[in-house]
DNA sequence: GCAAGTATTGAATGCGTATTCAACGGTCGC
DNA sequence: GCGACCGTTGAATACGCATTCAATACTTGC
């Protein structure tokens, strides 16, 4: 059992092989000059020391780590696991590997970026957490593009990918009003997100446009949590004196569901019966049978596909894309906490059928 | 708006602070020999460069990355989640970063773990998958850490942390048993995983101690998966001539979740009136109002602590510690899935108590 | 006030690889 | 059969930092 600590460099590769250390350097590099029968003494030679190229010391020449860094907040929330989780598949899928920095919801992400950028990351995507303008500007100098997944920054000059937020909000309204909902309120998330404002602004204008006043939507923060929101759902619900509202708008789906279990198992309201509910994101959880959650869908794939584009990992030198905005479809998912009118029979039909098996 | 792509050197800052770049440098290494003042101008001129220090040039002489490879599998399962969101925390509080590999689940982990080599990782966490002799002994030889998370190798080099299984399998066994359960059925997990074998041993020897017979013990494969373990249950309860068993074993809790679930909402049964239900992991969903799950307690905490505990992350000459299996102890949850008999009614009491608040 | 430390300092070097550059051999076209 | 060309090759160098080493300035003890 050997206690040599030393892992073989390409010198060593290169002395078995009787090359040059060029010669390995080019061996390991796709679509450099060498040739075949040579590629093949390295790599056996390199076979046999367990040689494994050192990316580290590679980077210092190329300038190129393959890594990106993934800002998260809230790991509490599903929704994020599974964009970590799409990403991590995506990117590995492109030689990428993720380095993962996890951030107090709301805070500044700056000191993770901080970090991030000493292992000269090639690029940061950010679910979570404050950007300043000074950590933008730091990152764009280097040349390193950061994406804001599922938020936008007003003014800022990182590009962000995110759903249609405020027409996804006016979806759940249209859902409560067809069904016939005559009282609202809402759990709403980070008070300084821009994800929940928007939410929450189209569900207040489109009930708005029906003749609601304002001040008739009840809103209560639910911390963007499970317990939060049922907390939030109790305080809303239990011991009232004005009449309780028949439609609740949890702005994610995790919250939406916080609420459902504790309404119904601690105040035993039935829903849709006594209270109709709808959710956001159309997070995997969504569809189980205690929940079924109509709910508004975020088309995470297409949402991970222009993270990466925006990012352009292949082509470095490209100019870094500034202040876009990119604001993808989102639409209603029709299951079982809101009352289907006729109108949307079809549409719920065609949920329940595409729900048989859950994603993964 | 510069398009310098360059980033700021120790040299430039040198250059600006009037220093030699030993000194800069040693500014930034803590307990390296240089003067308060000089420091503080180094300091100074980072600032106004923007200067970040370079970590992987500087893990070129130290051989330290300051990275640990957390290789992760199924995602799906949030006990793994709760897995990776204490380890970050713990691991961005000693000043480590993070690098993610998601791997099919019963796969090789060694394609992983020969990615994660190229960046000379510091170590490795393997909460998933299989592991060569060979590739635990290419680490070792590089002195670089393995640990099996919540698994172990039998006959492996490799060390391990998990928890009792097959103690926590017999706890399961024992409460059921204790509510008076007289046909028992399980819905297993990875069946090359050592991880469900112990839980599935534990529950069966307990068993057959009281006399149960194993044919009698109905086992179908649940994939480790919500959706597996429902259409495992379907499988097992629908349509059948012998009766129907009245306590089910979910291997791990989000199986039992998935059996719940759709032995309530899709054959009608009542839980625990109809059939007990117990669980493993005690993940936090478990406590959930529609579940209730009474399970077996994983001391993650523990396990997460035992991990870096064995990584001797700050001791990287010490020699790497081998083939240590640490099984900590397990504990039952007595929530509402199983009948609660009288002499364990403090117990529940207590479980109850401690479930207000679902942690974090 | 002098010798023996002690704390700072900068020049030089090494870490492992990619890449440039000049040199080399072989091939093709005519 | 000869020059131009292209595909290969290895020596040398750069990448950004930590560290060693020798030199220097500064203390302290007696």
């Amino acid at each position: 059992m050997k206690r040599t600590k030393s892992r073989a460099t390409s010198f060593d590769v290169a002395a078995l092989a009787g090359v040059s250390q060029s010669a390995v350097s080019r061996a390991f590099t796709p679509g450099s000059s060498i040739a075949e029968d040579k590629r093949a003494k390295v790599l056996e030679a390199a076979r046999m020391l367990n040689y494994v190229p050192n990316s580290i010391a590679s980077s210092l020449t190329t300038k190129r780590t393959n890594i990106i860094a993934l800002i998260l907040g809230n790991m509490h929330n599903p929704f994020y696991v599974h964009v970590l989780n799409e990403f991590s598949r995506r990117l590995q899928g492109l030689g990428r590997q993720i380095l993962i920095f996890t951030v107090d919801p709301g805070s500044e992400s700056d000191d993770a970026i901080l970090r991030a950028l000493q292992y000269q990351i090639d690029g940061v995507i950010l679910t979570a957490a404050q950007l300043s303008t000074r950590m933008t500007s730091i990152c764009h100098e280097r040349g390193i593009p950061i994406v804001l997944f599922n938020r936008y920054i007003p003014g800022s000059d990182a590009s962000g990918v995110r759903c249609d937020n405020v027409g996804g909000g006016r979806l759940i309204a249209e859902a409560f009003l067809a069904a016939g909902a005559k009282s609202f309120a809402m759990i709403t998330g980070d008070p300084k997100g821009t994800t929940s404002q928007d939410r929450v602004r189209g569900f207040v204008e489109r009930l708005m446009e029906e003749g609601v006043r304002r001040s008739e939507i009840e809103e209560v923060p639910g911390h963007s949590s499970y317990d939060g929101a049922a907390s939030a759902a109790l305080s809303l619900f239990a011991a009232r004196s004005r009449p309780r509202p028949d439609a609740l708008f949890g702005i994610n789906d995790i919250m939406a569901m916080g609420a459902i279990d504790a309404l119904r198992h601690r105040l035993g309201l039935r829903i849709p019966d006594d209270l109709m509910v709808g959710g956001f994101d159309d997070i995997p959880e969504a569809r189980r049978a205690p929940y079924k959650l109509t709910t508004v869908r975020q088309p995470i794939d297409q949402m991970v596909a222009r993270t990466l584009e925006l990012m352009h990992l292949d082509e470095p030198d490209r100019p870094i894309e500034r202040g876009i905005d990119l604001p993808l479809p989102s639409r209603l998912v029709w299951r079982g906490t809101v009352p289907v009118p006729p109108a949307f029979r079809a549409a719920a039909a065609e949920a329940a059928a595409a729900d048989r098996p859950e994603s993964g």
